[in-house]
DNA sequence: GGTACATGCGCC
DNA sequence: AAATGGCGCATGTACC
């Protein structure tokens, strides 16, 4: 069975292409419904302009997006395609019929975030005439115009042209620019990694996600009657107050209930940054209730806010969509983390119902599912991603070895300390589960942070003293330059990074989170997700990518394709992923990456704390509808 | 009435 | 909240 192939600027990417090879650079004007998204299709392309590195002056074209053969023909001779902000252009080459898969992008937009680092650069295509000095032709009729909402299919012909023609041209320039200090700076292998990830989010963004319409709908009456119910019993303790406002609750809880603020090892009152007493749940579950009420009160009011959560972000906008088809579609943004990780948004949208998709509820997961019978959803996670990051990056000997043990548990060894268990042997199993599990949130806690009066930390930096050694000469690199550069190019700054008075280098989390997420979650998982994307694009497979998540790549697939898809898995996250690293960036992965793929006719949810069962609003289950009993 | 901030919490 | 990092969103509140 085939697992496609790669183009060749995939499987053997050439950054230096983009000093010497032939480009066009395309501006595009729309309507401007959902911001001019083209995955809105009563949006209409009003005027394309682009120029081509081997013509000396821009064209441009009027009309549809059926008569672009002029703007086609001229990127089909190029061997990339330069925008500002790219993914916007990518949308719109779908509706051209260019096959996004054969397009290598150039975007000035993710150069400069790139050059930036973790610096917060301002971004928008202004800002970038500026940087680099080219002096962009400010319209600002056009400006106002555009940021007033006017659709540029009402503009005056020449007003259009001239904006779009301008734009053309200053991000040229920018690109002319920005090229060269990205070359003397080793940063082009880095954007173009990015610049891979672009038309891949294009597509994704554009699928959306499916819900299950029967058991949302199940679960949303189902909350809805809870949540009724927790209102009055609320009431009838509180006298009415609004739990959402904090100022009311804590009110309550420490004036009216008489609970016992809690103090730290110091004897301190811990108290919110403003100095207010906190009201989050860990406080108020810590809380000591000394009667009844207390207890009661406390139960309600967790289960209250969470069910109230659920609504809000997920019940209510899902419950919106079913009208039209039950889909809801995010944003993604490439240049929004300092880590570099993807980020997402809602989809700020009339026509579009959304949400913000890294982050919807994990025992919600099961109402998503594929949006064809006879589909499944195929989830690919990253095992460990960040364990296994930090110890290729600092060439730890005892992470590796761990990690390639089957019969040492980090979760185990990690409760041994915190339960005082003194166990001899740290396989799963060796303690009971639920140590394991309250251990777990904790286990990798002390790579990024280092605190000798914590137990865990002392043992976890003991047991991994390469990975201590190296992480301390990060931050002293930082202390000493001000800045940290990763083994791909990419450059972390801290230029006022100092010695705080209790002695620990400022910044030192930082320093020490940076490199290890970036590596795995924004360099392994878009790599991945972008080999599986072409991979699948070459064998004409039917399957297509919904989302990501950090360290996991979501997609809907047919029953029919499942084991080929599997195989394209295999190779995408695993071989093509080590591939491309030694290409592009000439990294060895020493700790091979390991995967775990499951695919279900709904996305696969959480297990239950007390029953390890996943949570399936569908099916019967202990826990169904009790949304704090779940892990 | 609008904006900015604080708090809390969902995910990885 | 103590006791890692990274995000975005909802809500309430302060302030102009």
């Amino acid at each position: 069975m085939s697992v496609g192939t790669l183009p060749k600027f995939v499987s053997n990417p050439d950054p230096s292409i983009y000093m010497r090879g032939r480009y066009v650079v395309v501006d595009l004007e729309t309507t401007l419904l959902d911001n001019g998204w083209a995955g809105n299709l009563n949006n209409s392309l009003v005027i394309a302009a682009w120029k081509c590195s081997w013509a000396t002056l821009p064209k441009y074209s009027w009309g549809n997006e059926f008569h672009q053969e002029a703007l086609l023909e001229d990127i089909s001779l190029a061997d990339f395609v330069v925008a500002q902000g790219n993914k916007f252009e990518y949308g719109w080459f779908n509706r051209f019929g260019i096959k996004l898969e054969s397009v290598l992008g150039y975007d000035t937009l993710l150069g400069h975030y790139v050059l930036a680092g973790n610096r917060a650069w301002k971004l928008d295509l202004d800002s970038l005439a500026d940087f680099y000095g080219v002096g962009a032709p400010k319209n600002k009729l056009a400006k106002r115009s555009m940021k007033c909402g006017i659709c540029p299919s009402q503009w005056p012909k020449g007003l259009v042209q001239n904006y779009c023609l301008g734009d053309v041209l200053t991000t040229e320039a920018v690109f002319l620019k920005q090229r060269q200090i990205l070359d003397q700076e080793g940063l082009l292998p880095v954007v173009y990694h990015r610049c891979l990830f672009t038309p891949v989010l294009a597509e994704l963004e554009h699928r959306g996600m499916c819900l299950d319409a029967p058991a949302l709908k199940d679960e949303y009456v189902k909350q809805r009657y809870r949540q009724a119910e927790l209102e009055n019993e609320l009431k009838t303790i509180t006298g009415g107050i609004n739990i959402s406002s904090t100022k009311q609750l804590g009110k309550f809880l420490y004036e009216d209930m008489q609970f016992t603020p809690l103090k730290d090892r110091f004897n301190r009152i811990i108290t919110t940054k403003s100095g207010k007493l906190p009201t989050n749940e860990k406080t108020i579950t810590t809380l000591r209730a000394t009667n009844k009420a207390q207890r009661r009160f406390l139960k309600l009011y967790t289960e209250a806010k969470k069910i109230s959560s659920a609504f809000s972000k997920f019940l209510t906008p899902g419950m919106n969509s079913l009208e039209s088809g039950g889909m809801l579609y995010a944003q993604f943004s490439q240049t929004t983390a300092r880590t570099h990780r993807l980020a997402s948004t809602k989809r700020r949208s009339n026509t579009f119902h959304s949400i913000q998709l890294q982050n919807p509820p994990r025992i919600y997961k099961p109402l998503f599912r594929a949006r064809q019978d006879g589909w499944k959803v195929v989830e690919v996670d990253f095992a460990g991603a960040e364990f296994a990051s930090a110890g290729i990056l600092t060439n730890d000997p005892q992470i590796k070895a761990d990690i390639a043990d089957p019969n040492f548990d980090i979760h185990t060894f990690s409760a041994n300390t915190k339960f005082n268990l003194n166990l001899t042997s740290f396989s799963k199993g060796s303690c009971s589960s639920e140590n394991r599990q309250d251990a777990k949130e904790q286990t990798f806690a002390p790579m990024y942070r280092d605190r000798p009066d914590l137990d865990w930390d002392v043992e976890f930096r003991s047991r991994y003293s390469q990975l201590d050694k190296v992480q301390r000469k990060w931050a002293e690199t930082v202390l000493r330059t001000k800045q940290l550069t990763a083994p791909w190019g990419l450059k972390f700054y801290w230029p006022d990074c100092e010695v705080l008075r209790n002695g620990s280098i400022k910044y030192v989390r930082n320093i020490y989170n940076y490199l290890v997420q970036g590596f795995a979650t924004a360099e392994w998982t878009p790599i991945a997700a972008v080999c599986l994307w072409h991979r699948l694009k070459s064998v004409g497979s039917n399957a297509f990518l919904v989302n990501t998540q950090h360290d996991s790549v979501v997609s809907e697939v047919p029953n029919t394709e499942l084991e080929q898809f599997d195989q394209i898995v295999q190779q995408s996250f695993t071989k093509d992923l080590d591939t491309v690293l030694k290409n592009l960036y000439n990294i060895t992965l020493t700790i091979p990456t390991s995967i775990e793929v499951t695919a279900r006719t709904n996305w696969k949810g959480a297990r239950c704390k007390v029953c390890s069962q996943e949570f399936n609003p569908l099916t019967n289950h202990e826990c169904r509808g009790v949304i704090n009993g779940i892990n």
